[in-house]
RNA sequence: CGGGGAGUGGCGCAGUUUGGUAGCGCGCGCGGUUUGGGACCGCGAGGUCGCAGGUUCAAAUCCUGUCUCCCCGACCA
């Protein structure tokens, strides 16, 4: 992609009414646009990253055996009422409308009613389980407020996937599972080792714990104690000396950390599958309730979380997996031969499919590299009268100071293994 | 939903106390000089001052209502 053909520009200011830092950092950038309070829109490379870790939590679900759907954002009434979460004192964050004939609907707020509706017709039979059924896609809620930029939005890109097991030993087996794959995913994400999977409240309807997935930053609302040793941690919320007994975790192992919860997985039990009807019949005939589980990713927040986490002064930091491209090509000077050049290296890195988003803008210097900077691409690499002079080219990592020359082999080396 | 703050060209702001017909910086367009860390000069385009009503000879400015945004709290992936 040249940046002269991309539509949207670097800012030097930011909106006067934007506090939270992700927020600010993306639009500066120009990767999101604010609709309005806790609803933002994706701009070219604010999609490319968002698309990114979709594709790496996709990877993953699918590598488990996950099946991808996509479920409706509007919803019949009836469905909830069934599972007694319709009404707006059960569930209070509801956007609700209706249909030109006065029928009352729901706007997606999440979508176990939805999910086992739609199994119905097709599973029946112990040979029809266990199954995974997962999708991406945005989930609507009415917050009162609106807050922390990407981090808590009225409308959010959410993986969330159910599992379906005919007994809780093949349930549990799911569940650990998935508790695997997640952290696979955020170590691919970047946040491996920040990640901590995290006991948690598991709800009104169980006596077990649920787990979280609590990412340890500064910028986090929620407050966990994390056992380094262990590689777990343990949600405030439960904090007590009868819980840490129950879980055999020693309070001095603990040490108390601010952190965001970018996933969160729990037991249903057969709460949702009951009521929707939804039944096994085992090998001897007799009809049976079905297990279920709930695995959430919040894919929209992992982009502000990112964002702002790895961010420094002189603006975004991506990870190597998730950055909207992996070259920042920057032209320095207009002349012939160094567009001839920096043309020529274009597309051989292109068509050796490497990603590269090339400022061929009319830019002064300083003007191209606090862009480089501020957008958080991986690599930059310059071509100007110097390097051209010398026939090497200058590479840089956007978290390193220090440069280096190079000729063409050796910098396609870099870009693609590191060295 | 309770408390606080704010709405003026695309963005950041001044002007409101003391009504007199809208200004600055950035950005944008044109011309020129520049070119390794956000250059400079000249010219130019762009705003019914959130919206609705009211007071007045006259309203960005005063009054009433209303919408929106932000912060703190409660709630929440």
């Amino acid at each position: 992609m040249r940046s002269s053909q991309l539509f949207t520009k670097t800012r030097k200011t930011i909106p006067a009414d934007e506090t939270a830092r992700n927020a600010q950092l993306l639009i500066k950038a120009g990767y999101v646009h604010k609709m309005m309070a806790g609803v933002y829109a994706y701009m070219p490379l604010g999609k490319r990253v968002l698309d990114n870790i979709a594709a790496i939590i996709r990877d993953e679900m699918n590598a488990i055996g996950g099946q991808e759907v996509q479920m409706t954002a509007l919803q019949p009434k009836e469905l909830w009422e069934k599972t007694d979460r319709w009404d707006d004192k059960k569930v209070d964050n509801w956007f609700k409308t209706r249909l030109a004939n006065g029928v009352e609907l729901g706007v997606g707020l999440s979508h176990e009613e939805p999910v086992v509706d739609s199994l119905r017709p097709f599973v029946d039979s112990y040979r029809d389980l266990p199954l995974y059924v997962y999708q991406i896609q945005p989930k609507f809620r009415n917050e009162l407020r609106a807050k922390s930029g990407l981090l808590r939005g009225r409308e959010f890109i959410m993986k969330d996937m159910y599992s379906f097991a005919r007994t809780q030993e093949q349930h549990m087996e799911l569940y650990e599972r998935v508790a695997a794959a997640y952290l696979r995913v955020f170590e691919r994400l970047g946040i491996g080792e920040s990640t901590y999977r995290t006991y948690a409240d598991g709800g009104y309807f169980t006596e077990k714990f649920s787990d979280e997935f609590q990412t340890v930053s500064p910028i986090g609302e929620d407050t966990i104690y994390v056992d380094e040793n262990k590689r777990i941690a343990i949600n405030k919320e439960i904090y007590t000396d009868e819980t840490l007994a129950k879980l055999g975790i020693s309070k001095g192992d603990l040490v108390e950390k601010r952190s965001v919860e970018v996933g969160n997985i729990f037991p249903l039990e057969s709460k949702y599958s009951d009521a929707l009807d939804l039944y096994y019949t085992d090998e001897t005939g007799e009809q049976q309730s079905i297990i279920m589980g709930c695995y959430g990713i919040g894919v929209s927040r992992l982009v502000g979380m990112i964002a702002e986490h790895f961010a420094d002064e002189h603006g975004l930091v991506w990870p190597e997996n998730i950055a909207p491209f992996r070259v920042y090509l920057i032209r320095l000077e207009s002349n012939e031969q160094i567009i001839r050049t920096a043309d020529a290296l274009y597309e051989n890195l292109q068509s050796a499919g490497i990603e590269v988003l090339y400022d061929d803008r009319d830019a002064r210097p300083g003007e191209k590299f606090a862009d480089a900077d501020l957008l958080g691409i991986p690599h930059r690499v310059v071509v100007s009268a110097k390097t051209v002079e010398q026939g090497v080219f200058e590479h840089k990592l956007r978290t390193e100071s220090a440069k280096s020359m190079r000729n063409m082999e050796s910098l396609k080396n870099v870009l693609t293994t590191g060295a």
